[in-house]
DNA sequence: CATATAAGGTTATCAGACAACCGTACAAGA
DNA sequence: TCTTGTACGGTTGTCTGATAACCTTATATG
């Protein structure tokens, strides 16, 4: 190759995610309709000016997202976007608004069958778990980091006292994106002046789990994520 | 580690996946902690036997599900629990009845609140989908592997009309873990006696969301599953 | 007309090399 | 002693070229 094209490929951070990304582009975007073949690995290295071994990566990202499919000796194709096999949330899409409505909405439901079988299922240890995440949110003074740490660890207490491994594991997920998006967005200084009524709140659903009363736990629960979202302005149904 | 492991990798398909698969095994199995480095790419590839451009693709599709991350020059390393994008369920956790009726317990709060946003915001293409769905299913005689594909897109439709992306990606996964779960078990038999009850079931879920009625979409899709559950013999508390 | 075979194209895998980058050890200087 | 600069080895990233496995299509053969 003697002479140089700069109009490709800028040079500086993994090449086969931004090639994947182009071509994950041109799919989703319908200039590669479904079901369509893909241009061959050969024409797609010549074009973007990289080699074979970068394309074929950025082929195989877009086969694990579910965007093509290849066959052996045939191409790859483009398929529909419906089915998509790796739950993976970038955490860029929660700078979204929209998006992260969306997932708080996903979260309460969640939530408050989590709290109603907490009620019903937690053990001493594991109520022993929630107090000891309400002590370190009632013991920091200001809303700071480690309030946020210790609202998490309250929901994944919470989740944990189900006793069913898939509550935890979706909870603590979804949670932790939840959280992380709050802190990005630097709104921790609004949730400051509400501490109180938050620290309130946690309080009523730990009272209503430890009496084992499922009914008024999901109540709580339900109240404390509908309050939340408002405080974040938020607009979600309920029913 | 001089000697060579011949327990190698048996070829036919797919060599990075299965690859990925088993160092992704290792991981979330905990025989590599998280923050620790995995072997070399030249040593992976010498102890499965096979290239370094197969076990590149396999890092490659593990990072991109977010359990390792690479940086150049230094390795490759299992990433910390917090930091993982990305939420995986094995697919032999589910052989265990346990675990099975956790996820299905899991699902049931999602799929109601599903069932009730869809009802409130679907549009008339999304209904036609759903339609289409209940067609397929009706169209089979026989409980077959089409009628099972049909439930799930039917389940699918139901949580892309909620216009909430979340619904239909947590849905979409779980709803496959558990049909492909079902199919494994060969549980499909008991299943066929009791096809027309189940597309009553569905018929009523779709009549409420097409009549907008999110209280009685909710109220078709909480039976709907708890009857599901029932006759896989599950016992799910409700609320 | 049906079937077998050959040819060409495409992806899958392999092998080896160089580039970019990182961490560390070590020497030189203050 | 402490700091700083530098050389070195190791690791991932990328490139190149070749071979194997596989599919589709065309052609030959009966």
């Amino acid at each position: 190759m003697a002479t140089i094209d700069f109009s490709q490929i800028r040079r500086g951070e993994h090449l086969p995610a931004r090639i994947a990304a182009q071509i994950g582009r041109e799919i989703s975007e319908g200039r590669i309709a479904p079901g369509e073949k893909l241009p061959t690995e050969h024409l797609l290295a010549r074009t973007f000016g990289v080699s074979r071994s970068v394309v074929r990566e950025a082929i195989a990202q877009l086969r694990n997202e579910g965007l093509v499919e290849t066959r052996q000796g045939v191409g790859a194709f483009a398929t529909e976007i419906e089915r998509r096999q790796s739950l993976r949330i970038e955490q860029g899409d929660l700078s979204n608004r929209e998006s992260f409505r969306d997932l708080f909405q996903l979260r309460i439901p969640l939530e408050i069958e989590a709290a109603g079988l907490a009620a019903l299922h937690h053990v001493p240890e594991e109520l022993a778990k929630i107090d000891e995440a309400l002590a370190q949110m009632t013991g920091a003074e200001k809303w700071t980091e480690q309030g946020i740490v210790a609202d998490l660890a309250f929901h994944r207490a919470i989740a944990a006292a189900t006793h069913n491994e898939y509550f935890l594991l979706f909870i603590g997920f979804i949670a932790e994106r939840i959280s992380l998006a709050i802190n990005a967005a630097r709104a921790t200084a609004i949730l400051e002046e509400i501490v109180e009524v938050t620290i309130a709140e946690h309080v009523s659903i730990r009272d209503a789990v430890a009496s084992r009363d499922p009914v008024k736990a999901r109540e709580a629960m339900r109240y404390h994520l509908t309050g939340a979202a408002a405080r974040l302005d938020l607009t979600i149904e309920s029913f």
